[in-house]
DNA sequence: TAATTGGTTTCATTATTTGAAACTTGGTTT
DNA sequence: AAACCAAGTTTCAAATAATGAAACCAATTA
């Protein structure tokens, strides 16, 4: 369930490939050679047949790797097939103009929480910069909200996964405590952040659910302690749940039927 | 240079990935294997370390494979590291006020033109919607001028895997016209797409090169033949050229130094 | 010119992948 | 309810690919 390093020689590669992306900037061999457990020939070979599948980027000037386009590409369909966002889009758009606050959406992965939309109360969207970023579970409100309502055996992959780092003062610090928190949560329903990754950023987060009661995503409503309180939050839960209703009917209703519309015409 | 199926099990098993996110839509094991060369058992192999591994995500209930988040989280490791699109954020917001048409940046992946971002002159931006796509080469703008300034073993390679559908009356349906313009594209330093792919739409594309005349990727500016003509694009190419001359000084400048703001603070 | 660093190739050993066949599971038909 | 069927899963010996120590090559640097 929880991702495993090594499942043979593809996990492994997928693995460099993860080494590379989290440099967050171009690097040589050396430097990926010095931060590996494999040996120099065969880092060589993993770096080499990820380069030739266009999974990273070779730059002959510069010598360094980067993570490749094809994962751009592969991410839309990712994106489009996948993840809610694509349902959701429409439902998030008119949460947040009901709430005119800043609204998130997110997906389980691994044991971190995955952005996979945003809708910013003031600014345009800025998508690519923010979807597909990530964020820890046990501080976030819909990385709990995800959790609690999860099978047993992700909820102890994952506590047993997160760091526990004391972001601010609220935040909670240990597996004790989560799990508190997430049976809380499992009982009213959703869930806050109390300024537990930022300080004076709150949020209050539902999750997404299907009819057999498996997490799809979660959304939440971000503020700030400047503008709003967790009571002024908790006003929002109905919009959060029609829009968390909305979203998982949408994402059940999709799926098989309509894929005629499979290739649009090219409109670029 | 070109992508060879088949530089091992991770060959393969990329492969099988790219074949799920082709469909576009949730696909069975059943589908996939009636559409693959691979015997049930590898396959099936395959599609489990692919989900293991979070590259695919399976629908318990609907006992489907579609591509995983964790292609999204990478993806935004490649959009920001890999990609031109962060660095040239800038000069193509720059370039679209300037000209008041639809912007695109695009880079080659294997021999398909993959668009990085795009400024829609009057819309809001649709990024996720059009980041991530893909389009042919030999009947865009971009796809010929990035293609035109490329290693004569690209070239080859590239040109060999096109299919030349005769998508309007204006498309180039052969190896020969193609190279002919290819050459033109060099002699000039810049070219458009004449109708080649969607009747009515025009473009004219510049490329994005390095000092050692490495291809980086393409800008273009797309309108219509109701809007305007060849002649009127081709007054817009100063803007392209001095956005393409600034996406390319500032992409071989950044790099290295500083990382100092590899991790922002949260900010979601 | 020697020494060093960074990158690449070789090759016998070792471990993994492979796929035909057999099996299980869940659903459908009679 | 029994028989059937299709979809998905496991087994296991043979075939293949991955592994990594060592050696090699190519640039720099001393």
């Amino acid at each position: 369930m929880a991702r495993v390093t090594g499942d043979g020689t593809v996990g492994k590669a997928l693995e460099v490939l993860d080494q590379v992306a989290a440099f967050g900037r171009p690097v040589r061999f050396s430097e990926l050679l010095a931060d590996s457990n494999y040996p120099k020939p065969t880092l060589y070979r993993f770096v080499q047949t990820l380069t030739n599948q266009g999974m990273l980027a070779y730059d002959q000037d510069r010598h360094t790797y980067a993570p490749g386009v094809r994962l751009v590409r592969l991410a839309h369909a990712a994106w489009s097939a996948s993840s809610l966002a694509p349902v959701a889009r429409a439902h998030i758009d008119r949460l947040s103009g009901q709430v005119n606050e800043t609204v998130h959406l997110a997906q389980l992965d691994n044991a971190q929480v995955l952005y996979i939309d945003k809708r910013n109360a003031t600014k345009p969207i800025e998508m690519y910069s923010q979807a597909g970023k990530v964020g820890p579970v046990y501080c976030t409100g819909v990385g709990k909200v995800m959790l609690a309502f999860s099978d047993d055996a992700v909820i102890d992959a994952v506590v047993a996964q997160q760091s526990f780092h004391k972001f601010t003062d609220a935040t909670l610090t240990s597996g004790e405590k989560l799990r508190t928190e997430l049976a809380d949560i499992r009982a009213n329903g959703y869930g806050f952040d109390r300024e537990e990754h930022e300080p004076g950023i709150i949020c209050v987060a539902m999750p997404i659910l299907n009819d057999h009661n498996r997490v799809l995503g979660g959304v939440s409503v971000t503020s700030s302690t400047q503008r709003t309180n967790l009571a002024g939050l908790e006003l929002l839960v109905p919009f959060l749940r029609d829009a968390a209703q909305n979203i998982s009917r949408d994402a059940q209703n999709w799926s098989f039927p309509d894929y005629a519309k499979q290739q649009s015409t090219t409109g670029i």
